[in-house]
DNA sequence: GTTAGCACTCATCCGCTTTGAGTGCTAATG
DNA sequence: CATTAGCACTCAAAGCGGATGAGTGCTAAC
């Protein structure tokens, strides 16, 4: 079953040279550029046995192998040695990275853009979640008599806003900015899972009921922060992909671009690599992500420091340059973890 | 050089033809389905001219004849009759803009997810110009000792915010707070346009120097409003121009995918449109916009019932159903113009 | 001015063969 | 017993050639 020395080496001149080449690896080309000699007929036994294993398949009778998501998979995980990058992929990911002028939303959308150009496959960026940041402030803007604007800064500076609409009628400014002094100094860095809890608690306190403001206040935030807002993902140079030879069967390229413009599947797929520390490697079908058949996806978390906000990542044909796009996701990460931290003191 | 009533009846059978099809139209074709009774031959010698004053061709010989842009921008300008839109359809529309939860941004994408969904094409957005935008609210929220974030909405409820980075050192949050009471309270209902010639000259005033308060004020309004930030226009919808043949190309489709990327082009069209009044319809490699070659974009602008705001548009093909696409751009735009208006009532 | 007739063009389709890369199997070899 | 040389076989891709048919331009007759 298990694989010796000689197959091993042969696995992987079939991967990376399909990775290289994107054309299926015959025995021949293989016995040529093999170190050890070896007539293709040995590599044909080889071959034989790493197809009956499932990690390499042919396409038809006559061609040469490619690796399926098993070999893939067995690839990532137990050969692959990615490289360290040159200081001017670092020099070139920082000042990139490094316009601080921009906010979270739009610095977060560069990052995307690095990630897409570095890899020449597509970026990807999870926004922090909603429900996860931390409480630095809010503001209530009045548009109209019947509706305002709450304005959310999380302790990591992203903004969000949203529009709150009266049944009955909406305190006036005066009161609107006393609720919001109220919440400003009392909800500071708390998350938004503990404030929903705070919330839903003083309202159960007696003495809140005879404190018209203190209610208003409380009524207030709770409409802001009741709903779950949905989480969002950035996807930078989706065309990228075009330019490869594996998506030029148009149903294979529609697949992809919807899958893109849905956002759903990807967002699941961020958020679960969320939870795992360092660099995660999900393959094309395998992951039971049927839109994402012939993709491969490289993550990693970013944090503040302490606390993770969400998650980057290049997506790309399952045959990918994994050696390469592996740091560049990981020196990213940890890039902007760091940037994040700092943007706090 | 002018065309005859026979010419032009002739003329718009091979673009409707053409358009539903996709196909070139050939002389029996016409010949057949023509309520005036003429040979094929007939037809041929009338497409002869057609051809020669250049509003159709021919792909290769023995095909028959497709509208070049000069055709098609002929065919919009004079024979072009909108049908209206069914109860249904306005129904459909209104009701997908309906949801009056949503804050501006989120209320255009849905717009223009709408203007895809209708049309079956690409659904775009100019976002209302920061600088055309009028004054409602500004909050500076301190984010770090040397960092501080401001955000800005406007009459119209879109927020910015932006990051303000101290060269020396930022005044302390009871300032901030006097500095946007302040602002708030003389640049209420402004454009950003006035606002900046405002604090051009207001610090010129002799005594302003001497009031550090205002001063600093000042200073921060401006560096709020100084710089010019980028028009932005949201794309709903794209890979529905998978679904035409016409892109099956593939560099034609990379083409369409890359400009839709690059956004610029696109901006560049939707503010030129801005300035007029009324459906705006641009024709593919016409009107010098290369990258939209085999496109066309119809447009119509969108106001608050005084000001324009920016414009709305979808993007096809230029074999595209004109008839059924401009009503629904057309009531779409009257529509939001009439939501934005009572939005702020 | 209109039309019928005819020669001509050219993309598309279909069937055919050739080519070459690559395989699996078998038998010989060290 | 692992390795290898040899050979028959498979099959995608490419090239070829004829048939098909949609459509044209031109000319001569109505």
């Amino acid at each position: 079953m298990g694989l010796n020395e000689r197959s091993l080496s042969i696995l992987e001149a079939i991967i990376e040279g399909h990775i290289s080449s994107g054309e299926p690896i015959g025995s021949r080309t293989i016995a040529k550029c093999h170190k050890e000699k070896m007539s293709p007929a040995t590599v044909r036994n080889v071959m034989a046995d790493l197809e009956e294993q499932g990690y390499v398949t042919s396409p038809h009778t006559s061609a040469g192998r490619i690796p399926t998501d098993k070999g893939y998979r067995f690839y990532v995980d137990t050969m692959l040695q990615v490289r360290d990058l040159s200081p001017l992929q670092r020099r070139n990911i920082e000042s990139h990275c490094n316009d601080v002028d921009l906010h979270v939303e739009a610095f977060l959308r560069r990052v995307g853009n690095v990630l897409s150009d570095m890899s020449c496959y597509t970026g990807v960026v999870l926004i922090p979640r909603f429900s996860a940041s931390r409480f630095r402030h809010i503001e209530f803007v009045p548009l109209a008599h019947d509706r305002l604007l709450a304005i959310f800064v999380s302790e990591t500076g992203t903004v969000q806003n949203k529009i709150i609409r009266a049944t009955v009628g909406l305190p006036d400014a005066d009161e609107l900015q006393q609720a919001a002094n109220y919440l400003n100094q009392s909800l500071h860095g708390m998350t938004i899972r503990q404030i929903r809890n705070i919330i839903a608690q003083k309202k159960r306190e007696e003495r809140v009921q005879y404190d018209r403001l203190l209610q208003q206040a409380l009524d207030l935030s709770e409409m802001v922060f009741s709903s779950e807002t949905e989480a969002d993902v950035i996807i930078e140079g989706a065309t990228n992909m075009l330019d490869y030879p594996d998506f030029a069967d148009p149903v294979a390229m529609k697949r992809l671009f919807r899958a893109f413009e849905q956002k759903k599947l990807l967002i699941e797929l961020l958020d679960m690599s969320q939870a795992e520390s360092g660099v995660q490697i999900y393959i094309g079908g395998q992951t039971h992500f049927q839109d994402f058949q012939g993709c491969s996806l490289i993550t990693a978390r970013y944090t503040n420091g302490e606390e993770t906000l969400g998650s980057i990542g290049v997506i790309g044909p399952s045959r990918m340059f994994y050696s390469q796009v592996v740091p560049v996701v990981d020196y990213t990460a940890r890039l902007i973890s760091r940037m994040l931290r700092h943007e706090l003191e």
